[in-house]
RNA sequence: GCACAGGUGGCCGAGCGGUUAAUGGCAGCAGACUGUAAAUCUGCCACUCUUCGAGUUACGGAGGUUCGAAUCCUCCCCUGUGCACCA
């Protein structure tokens, strides 16, 4: 029999930036009875493969999963590839265009792999929705929307709005909250994880269980974290996440760029720094005793080790510094190779002393290089003098090489790369 | 099915026959400032090319009227609302 620690110990650990516990009395109650029979809470948080790559806001919601681990309960990462087929409208203005099922399995690969980054592999519970929803007949289906009316669906937020904004609904979007709801009648989940948009889809489980005679299931709610924006909440779409899998660089320089005021819930919902700690950290960025700049920088540390080594979240750092504080660049650049011929100028151009050199199009070269999405936002930039070619300022849409290969570091504004030339 | 209201650049939203890739807002990008950021100010924000110029696409789709259309007409597609008891 598994051995749990105290109650109000777990309950500690549990309530850590938690958004909100519903019920918080029935959570305790069943911990203590979980403790009692030695048999560990079914743990369950649920995630569609819609799109390939996990970002920080993500983690918010695994670190809490880890958290059950941690205390010896059983931890169910459970994959919605049945429910991607819907795509959750929740939070969405508009219905999502569906995947297909090759997508869905390719974005689910993906995602085993960059949650144990986190979760304990071996000690967690994978699962697929489609092992049940799959199998759902005409008739099950028929039973399960029985369960609830339009109007309760109406009352969700997402659905309410675009209701009332007399935008579409489609039918099968109503479904969602019944199928996420059945995925914990299939589970017999204890305790369901989900953001705080994901409410009615939580509840609805409890109202479904319930209803299957099993005892409902305790919802517990994490905050949505704001993406670096500090406004609108992480979102790749939207521009503003972290991914769990950027270089270690990308990772430390997008954490710089959070709005100051953001600092604290940042190191609550993605460190495991204790309450106390970041409170001390809070207090003495207020009583400038520490600068934010400083705060900001351990912070940005902390997480890209997290998800890298020391080593190279420290590495990340003195780039970081190069490029950002000392008007340097990193010294580890994203590298790509371009054959000269491809993005060649004029032939007519010479070096110095009438020697003939090799031309490029510097507009080409900062597409080829991902840096500009087209030649004619490249010439704007050249003209804004946003470009610089080893650290110059170039506005010259040509660039006049002496020899080849060569290596040229280019800049535009924030973003640099290294362009090797053949 | 019938009637009505709509479909404009990433989003919101003007324009309703005429110089102009299309007012404005948001978002985004760049420059200055700075402590990385934020705030502020400035510029940009369809694409191609041999880019101080030329050309090509763009206002749901396809045609048409016109010297000229996002703006008018026809058909089609899509969204929303109402009707489908008494009528």
């Amino acid at each position: 029999m598994a051995k749990f620690a105290p109650v109000e110990e777990q309950l500690d650990l549990i309530t850590k930036g938690a958004a909100e516990i519903l019920p918080l009395d029935e959570l305790r109650v069943r911990l203590e009875q979980s403790r009692a029979s030695g048999v560990p809470l079914r743990i369950k948080a649920g995630f569609d493969p819609t799109a390939p790559d996990l970002h920080l806001g993500h983690t918010v919601l695994i670190r809490k999963l880890r958290h059950f681990q941690q205390l010896g309960h059983t931890v169910i990462f459970l994959i919605g590839d049945s429910t991607a087929l819907i795509g959750d409208p929740t939070g969405k203005s508009a219905t999502r265009k569906q995947l297909t099922q090759q997508e869905i399995d390719a974005n689910a690969k993906t995602y085993k792999h960059q949650v144990f980054k986190i979760l304990d592999e071996a000690r967690t519970e994978v699962r697929y929705n489609s092992e049940w929803l799959a199998k759902l007949g005409y008739a099950d289906m028929i039973r399960l929307a029985a369960q609830t009316t339009v109007s309760q669906m109406l009352e969700r937020e997402d659905f309410h709005a675009r209701f009332e904004a007399e935008q579409e609904i489609s039918l099968h979007e109503l479904l969602y909250p019944l199928a996420q709801g059945f995925d914990s009648v299939a589970l017999q989940c204890d305790v369901e994880l989900g953001g705080t948009d994901q409410k009615f889809n939580l509840l609805m489980g409890r109202r479904l269980q319930r209803r299957e005679g099993q005892l409902p299931q305790i919802v517990l709610m994490t905050p949505i974290i704001e993406g670096l924006d500090g406004v609108q909440k992480m979102s790749k779409s939207l521009g503003n996440a972290v991914g769990v899998t950027d270089t270690p660089f990308d990772m430390f320089t997008k954490l710089m760029s959070v709005p100051d005021a953001l600092i604290g819930r940042y190191y609550t919902l993605l460190t495991d720094l204790l309450p106390a700690q970041i409170a001390e950290i809070g207090a003495a960025i207020a009583e400038e005793r520490l600068h934010p700049m400083q705060a900001k920088r351990d912070l940005a540390r902390t997480i890209t080790a997290d998800f890298h080594t020391p080593e190279l979240a420290a590495r990340a750092e003195e780039n970081w510094s190069k490029q950002f504080q000392q008007g340097s660049v990193s010294e580890d650049l994203e590298e790509i190779g371009l054959a000269q011929a491809e993005i060649a100028g004029p032939e007519a151009h010479t070096v110095q002393d009438g020697v003939p050199g090799f031309t490029l199009r510097v507009p080409k070269l900062l597409v080829h290089l991902g840096l500009a999405s087209s030649n004619t936002e490249a010439m704007r930039k050249l003209a804004e003098g946003a470009v610089k070619i080893e650290n110059e300022v170039h506005k010259d849409p040509v660039y006049t090489l002496a020899d080849l290969p060569a290596s040229l570091t280019v800049r535009l504004g924030k973003k640099a790369k290294r362009a090797n030339l053949t």
